[in-house]
DNA sequence: GATGAATGAGACTTCATTCAT
DNA sequence: TATGAATGAAGTCTCATTCAT
């Protein structure tokens, strides 16, 4: 995986490339801030130079991880959705691509979902530019069935926390080692429930469901 | 706030409970692994050697911080469900509280979501134990709708994601400041979508669901 | 032995020495300078409060229990000598006095040659006062034999390093883990060695050996 | 001599070497533990980095240092006694470098001397090693003469303790400053008291005595 | 005499970063 | 591009000692 992660960045160096794979390894092993560039050093067999002629800065580092890290993320989910015309459909290969991901990924998934740590101030802006990048993308795929009807209308931000937060608390328990049972069995269940939280009209509703 | 958490803590000690409260705020500002000694000795005007009486290390101030957290946090969702009948309001209740206790204690609840960082390998027992305390609480409120029939049958792990995993991803971003919204207008709506994704045939709505 | 060394110096304190065996106890193993008032509390059962009541200082433990210490070594060795009305088993009884104190009581043994660490500056006039009693007594047994030809005539410190430092040597070794021989059964051998080095004339000498 | 001890060791460091020197002008100064980093970093004029850089350990110093000390002690006493082909020749030789080279070294002498805050427990295997080298070294001059019968019999660690003894004894006393004569003035005292201890049977004296 | 919370100077060590080769 | 010695600010933690109770 490593390799799908910096092939994204990369062709030419592939110094570069053990460089970013060691400090994916490391970070997952004691977190970013634990990490010194001496770890990373051992890590990938190149001298402290070459990692600074590289990346510039341990948080250059962690930036380009990160970066890199977001569009696989991203890529995966928007290549699942892409071409589905049913938004149930929709919603199951995004959860789909979601836990699969992660449980392809743990390492990059640990990496990506401790965004706070991972990213300065510095490079907070770019991961900024590139995440609301990708939701515009994502969110240009719901626009349709949010006009026809199939789905209910609520902010966007809430949309996305009642599709995805469930499949997203499920996974964030079963990469700290809290959960046992396999999220990829879940699929299925997470969802129907992101389905019947977010259709717009189930006929039963007509009795008074709407709460 | 700070009081409340520290109030499970103590009675005796005064001195403890400042630097408790010094640590939270400094850990807020700077992120734990960023925080130093010399913050919190400064904020709370105790003496170095005070600090290391009291807690051995910084890991263990950050552990009793977070110790204390996880109660008071527990406690609220606790009191709030307590004496509720029907399920929906159950959920509704929880739902309310989680998103009032984040909206109130901010910097505890970014406090309490760092986990990873927060606790160490040494204290990680602790806070599952605590966890786990708490989680079975809960499912005590629960189980006899899920015999009843009121609820959807499923694995545990998999009901609280669905039922709080919305709200939580909400608030996380909502603490990253990547949202705009206010939380609190969203409890309806993310209380109706969890009632929707749990409950277990959609007729029972028509005799309690009023809510 | 510990009683046995405090004795000399104590009746009325038990938890003087209790706190003077633990003392000793954690000098051996971790070395005074290594040792902190916190493991004496921990061995002592005495608050550090106490402990200070008692010594006043660090330096002051380690003064204490090396005067002490000094006092039985000393003792044993004049008391081994007294009565003795020939120079070799005089000598004889000095090595063997010295062996098997040190070991009867490796530990204080220990703590009595690291002298230099043992003693601080504010304390050596003391101790040297002390030690320099010690060899005035023990000089006048030997003086007779100096005079009535006996022994050869050297300067006296030459002396005592001839007569003793085999022994002490061996000694040293030994404490250190650096020998296997039980150093008891070298006495009739280091104090043979130390008659032929200092008695005055071999008739052999006669052929030329005087070196 | 200071360029003497690092000479076995370096050639290329000369900020390793100044390390060294410094650390042993002021662990003779203060003693070891006594000594800080910051000691030896104004000493040396090398930033503390570079110094853990070299020696990973304020240990690691001492142990550098404290073998480098061996090496150079032993490597005299061995030329000295190299081509000697009388026994009593070759003892007057061993007493004689061992006490010049205390007397030439003093700083080195103490500090070799005070082995047991010298090395720590990491390090004790590798100084046993170096030292058992040495004296299997020293062994083999010696054995000759035990086999043709000019030397007593008795266990090598003995042997040691008897021939090396006194000189060790009284260099001591010297080091510590409570000594006022000569050192070099004992040595054919100390090397004759050391011939008369281990020498078979005087009878032999009158074939090869001459000194 | 005893207790233990509090103090604060100072020790060791780490680590990101630079730079000459 | 690569290397690794050198730097030094800064951090965590220790520990002898004091003092109010």
């Amino acid at each position: 995986m490593k390799s799908s992660v910096a092939h994204e960045e990369t062709t030419p160096g592939t110094r570069r490339d053990a460089i970013l794979a060691a400090a994916l390894a490391v970070f997952t092993e004691k977190g970013i801030e634990a990490t010194t560039i001496e770890d990373i050093r051992l890590r990938s067999q190149a001298s402290v130079g070459s990692i600074y002629h590289h990346f510039g800065t341990k948080e250059g580092i962690a930036a380009a991880l990160f970066v890199a890290t977001l569009n696989d993320y991203w890529g995966r989910l928007i290549a699942a959705i892409d071409g589905k015309t049913h938004a149930q459909r929709a919603m199951h290969a995004l959860v789909d691509a979601h836990i699969h991901w992660i449980v392809d990924y743990p390492d990059l998934a640990r990496f990506l979902f401790s965004r706070r740590q991972a990213v300065s101030a510095a490079h907070e802006q770019l991961v900024r530019q590139h995440t609301a990048d990708h939701l515009r993308q994502l969110f240009s795929f719901f626009k349709p069935w949010l006009k026809d009807g199939t789905l209910r209308r609520m902010p966007f931000e809430l949309y996305v926390a009642i599709l995805m937060g469930p499949a997203q608390e499920l996974s964030r328990h079963w990469l700290g080692g809290r959960i046992s049972i396999d999220p990829r069995e879940a699929i299925d269940e997470l969802s129907g429930a992101a389905w019947r939280s977010l259709a717009a009209d189930l006929k039963v509703d007509a009795n008074g469901a709407g709460q």
